[in-house]
Order: C-alpha cells, then structure tokens, then sequence
DNA sequence: CTGTTAGCGCGTTCAC
DNA sequence: GTGAACGCGCTAACAG
C-alpha cells in the first residue's frame, strides 16, 4: 500500500497524508486523526526509503573506529557505542555501526562500506572515534563533505572535522598519581596502549609535580590485550616497579591476572590503575581502581554537536572542540605497600 | 552530481553508468572501467538513498534484542552483536544496532523505531535475540511483514519468523555438570537467569543422570547483574552447596567476586561454572571455568538463514531450524574440594 | 553491448 | 486548511 492508493482509499490527497505523519506543515487535528486512524485501520505506513529519498535525509548517523585494519572492537568501545546509540536515538537518527574489520581498500574496487555511505548520501553525519591524528585523517578523508565530529584523546585541531570531542585524562591521572605517591610509591610504571600519546604526556606531568620520572625502564607497550597486560607486568615487575598506570582496563586486568599467576599480592606488594572504568571493574579481584570518563556525557556531547551541525544550514562554522573530563576511582587494586 | 548529468559528461547513458556500479547487467569491460574511472575523477558516487528506493530494499538488516523496556545490553550481546556485524558485513548488509531502551510504546504515537523501520521497509530483515517466547511473540508482531531469524535459547516453534537458530546448551551443561560430579560435587547449585528456561531444564537432566537433583533450596534468582551473582551466591553458601552453574558469566563474575570477599577459596571451598565464555572469562581470578557458545557460527548461521530467506522470491517456506551447540571449557574456578 | 523510458513512493511548492 | 503536480536519483525493462 502506497501513499497514493491509500489517500484515495481514505478521500484526501497525499499531500494531506504526508502532512499526518510527518507532523510537518498545517493540518487539522481532526483531519489529522482521522488520517492516523484509517491508517492503523489499514495498517499503511510510510515507505521509509522513499521519505528518505525525498527529503535528502536518512535520519542516519555512523559511527566508526579509525583503528587499523584490524577490528578493534572492545569492551571499552562497546560501552562507548552503547551511550552513543543511546544519544542518537534521543536526538532522532538511527545509529550505524561499523563492527566488521574495514576490508583493505582494494585498489580500483568497491571501496569501504564507509566510503560508499558518507559519498551516496546515505549519512547524515558521522562520529568517528579515533586513536591518533593520522588513521583519524585517514578516515575524516574518506568520508568525503559528510558532517563528522571525532571523539579523540588529544585535540586534532587542523583535521576536517565539525567539532572534536577531547577527552581529558590529564585530572584523572593527576589524581591517580597523587594518590599512589601519597601512599607511598616512588617508582611508577606505566602499560601503553594503543595510541596514547595524550595518556602518557598526562602521567609525565603528574609524576613531575611529585619530582618523578617515567623512564623507559618503567614502561611497557601493551598494547591491548589481556596477555598484552600479563606480559607487561611480568617485564615491570622485573623492573623494580612497585605500582603501574594501564592504558585501559583490559590490560590492567591482563596485569592482575599475571600478577595473581606470580604469587604477587595486589596491592600489598604492588598497585594498579586502569583507565576506562569499565563495567566489570568494580567486581575483579581485587576490585580495580581506575580512571573513568562519564561516557554518556561524552557520546551526548558528541551527538548534541553533530546534530547542531546539520541543523545549521551549511553554516562553514569553525571546527568546535567540546572537552570532557575524567576522574580517579580508587578501589582495592591500589594502595600502600605492606611494610 | 547526480547520475543524469555525470553519464552525459561523459558521454553514456544513465543506465550505463548504473551498470557498472552495480556489477548487475551486461557492460563492456573496458566501459566499465572508463565510466568507473571518469567517476573518481569528477567525483560522482551514486546516491545511496535513490539505489535504495529504486530497488526496494535498504541493504541492511536490524539486530534487536527482546529484553523488556530495559535496555539489557551485557557483554554478551556486545559480543554476540560483534559476530553478527561481521557476518552481515560478509553477506554484504549493513547493520541497524538499536541499543536504546525502547521507548514504551505510547498509546497511539509514534511507535517504536523498530516498528516504523520495519512496516516502512526500511530493514531489509531482522535478527532478534530472545530471550523468551511472550517478548519474542511481542516484538515479532512489531516487525509484521519483515523476515525475520530469531537467536534463542529454547525452540520458539510457534511463532512467525523464517527460521530459528536454537543455542543448545545440554551439551556444554552436561559435560560441566559430569566435570563437577567427577571431582566430587553432590551439592549443586544455580544462579539463574533471565529467560533461561532451557539452561535450567538441561541443567536437570545433567544432574539427574547421575541421580541428584536441583531442589528449590539449592536455586537462586541472579537474575542478571554482578551484584545479583554476588548476592546469589552467599545465599547457595548458605544453602550448603559446594558448586554453582550461574546462567552467564557476568553473575559468575559476581559470584566469585563474593567468594573472594568472604574468603571462600575457589575452587578449593567452592567450584563455579558460567555460561558464554565472554572474552574476560579466562582472565578472571581465578579464570572462570563456563560454558561456551561459537558466537561466531552463531551469527554466521542466523545471517546466513535470514539472507537465503531474502533470496528466496517470497518463497514462504516453513520456518527452518537451526541448531548451535555449545560446550564446556574447564578453568580454574571448577575443580575438587580440599580434602 | 548500450541507450531510452517509465516507474520506485513520498515531500513539497503552489493554487484553490 | 486542502489538493494537484513536479522532483528526489537511481534501476530495470525493453528496444536497438
């Protein structure tokens, strides 16, 4: 059943119908009633890719990973994706995601699925988690004109973005440190991830307001498995390290594992902070202390800002960049040495 | 640049052009490549919204979850809905994740997302995960005419979709039950879950074959988060049981996050097993013994049902079972009492 | 193998 | 406040 057969069905024009349903427009209650009522009698329904069509519109917005070729897909992105969805539904537009690893860009061959969307028109928007200015570039080229607003760790100031969402680890962090050397630890290590270059800058200047360094024996790349973390921790702890910063919980767990593995108490004998806060950090054992980022705030932030940008009318304002900022959890993985 | 004023820029016709971007129809090799390359030159890209509607179909199909009006989006199904992206990705669709609560259906308004987007043709199929008949039935009949595959743990045989792919947890729960009896359990409990009639039933049988059963006394309700399993597990300590079989790993998290707090040693006080084997399962501490699901075949087979069923020219087949299997992988949380 | 043409179903100016 | 007609950009028959 189509518009046409349906209004004629019902006795008024199309014009009417499509007034009814999209709310746009003048139309009389009533008539409006009526129109909705026939229409449930009838069980028509809009056909969505033509109003699509029509409107130039999908009601659609992407989101996507800039990591690698590989899909990154973990906990911490899958909560990510989860507020994000959430925002995007409360804003109106369908949301979607990009799971499956980006097949390489066959040369001459059908581009990514990505590149095809953004180019047909078939997003209205896109919100590109990144994890580093040049697979960012990357991806913002391949979207082409369509608005994106990225989520990053460290400002991307000169990419061809709408607005960037940075999220600010430096508080956290800050607090983290003071915390490990308020009870007492001098020697500090750190697990890197995966594009952290802001995490890391962040811990340089934490340890620093405590007259600390972070050396290279100090740290250990991941950079982002749970084994990544085990084995990070064995070389650490080899170090003489006594407490370590992880670039996300998933290697802090990796970490708690291996040292649990060793006959290492946690946090008698050493201290562990993630970054992420994820859901299941509150119940390892032992709990672990970690640095969070309000992640519906930051998937709101990012959403309100695209959304903003495609209600301007081809507004070329400059690029916005939004802030968030994260907080330290203390749980039991972090402490004092036992004497 | 739409289709018309690109195939006369260069020379061809609209249907030409349209051939050779969708590889359907007959078209001279070296046309093709001409029209493909003058494409990358001047920048046209077909207008995903107008394929769409010309072909009646979105090329994507949606992933819905059943649970309630509470948005039950665990690690399980954020694993589980990474499979199913990739598969649909594989099969060449897109795919439309609704993570948001649904909204309660208001009276007469706008209805859900799922609803619109279905009667409105907007999804060219649907993977829904129940996890029970009544919500399975309810969200079924939101979806009307759209094929649809349904992922569940008990055969919903009945109810209007093209085909069903049934998780068979008897294997993997037998084999963990027999795991658990071998080393001397007699007291088993289990933490249930929501929907899990099925994992409750195979749960019987596998005790019943070595003649124990499962007595109220020895059945707690998690239902769903790290505290429920928390909670659920002092209570079966109470009880007197000496093993558990928590309905999906997240409770058996919490489960050993209360041992470990009550300082009951696993598995030498107590023995747990989970069900999903999410990818933290053989990180925890201890490494959580539980039953597993191959998420990836999993997906594979439901995609792969529902696109034949699209293929199919309106075909109405009788709705084809599939069946997946799962089985036990013992850890350290599993194992004899001390003596 | 390529060009012509008629839809796909809805939004939206305009007149009334 | 409501109806008629054109346009959104592409695909698929059919003709050549």
């Amino acid at each position: 059943m189509d518009i046409r057969t349906f209004s004629s069905l019902i006795g008024v024009s199309t014009a009417t119908v499509s007034r009814a349903f999209s709310g746009r427009g003048v139309i009389g209650a009533q008539t409006r009633e009526h129109v909705l009522n026939e229409a449930r009698r009838l069980n028509f329904s809009p056909n969505v890719l033509a109003r699509r069509l029509s409107m130039q519109s999908s009601g659609v917005l992407g989101l996507y990973y800039s990591f690698g070729d590989e899909a990154i897909f973990d906990y911490y992105n899958m909560e990510l994706a989860q507020e994000v969805a959430k925002a995007a539904s409360t804003a109106g537009f369908g949301l979607h995601l990009e799971l499956a690893p980006r097949r390489i860009p066959a040369p001459n061959d059908p581009a990514t699925q990505l590149a095809t969307l953004a180019a047909g028109k078939g997003l209205d928007g896109i919100v590109l988690v990144s994890d580093g200015r040049e697979s960012a570039r990357t991806l913002l080229s391949e979207v082409g004109g369509t608005p994106a607003v990225v989520i990053t760790g460290e400002s991307l100031a000169g990419l061809p973005f709408q607005a960037q969402v940075v999220i600010d680890f430096a508080p956290g962090i800050r607090a983290a440190i003071d915390h490990l050397v308020a009870v007492g630890h001098r020697r500090i290590g750190y697990i890197r991830g995966l594009g952290d270059g802001a995490k890391a800058a962040a811990l340089r200047s934490a340890l620093a307001v405590h007259g600390l360094v972070l050396d290279e024996q100090a740290t250990r790349s991941g950079p982002k498995t749970f084994s990544d973390g085990q084995r990070a921790f064995n070389e650490l702890r080899a170090a003489g390290v006594t407490a370590a910063l992880c670039a996300t919980d998933i290697l802090a767990l990796g970490a708690i594992h291996a040292a649990n593995a060793a006959g290492v108490s946690i946090p008698r004998d050493f201290s562990i902070v993630g970054i992420d806060d994820l859901a299941f950090a509150a119940h390892t054992a032992p709990t672990l202390s970690s640095i969070g980022v309000p992640r519906d705030a930051l998937a709101r932030t990012a959403i309100d800002a695209l959304v903003s940008t495609l209600k301007k009318t081809d507004g070329e304002a400059a690029p916005a960049t939004h802030s968030v900022s994260t907080y330290f959890i203390p749980r039991e993985s972090s402490g004092p040495l036992s004497a």
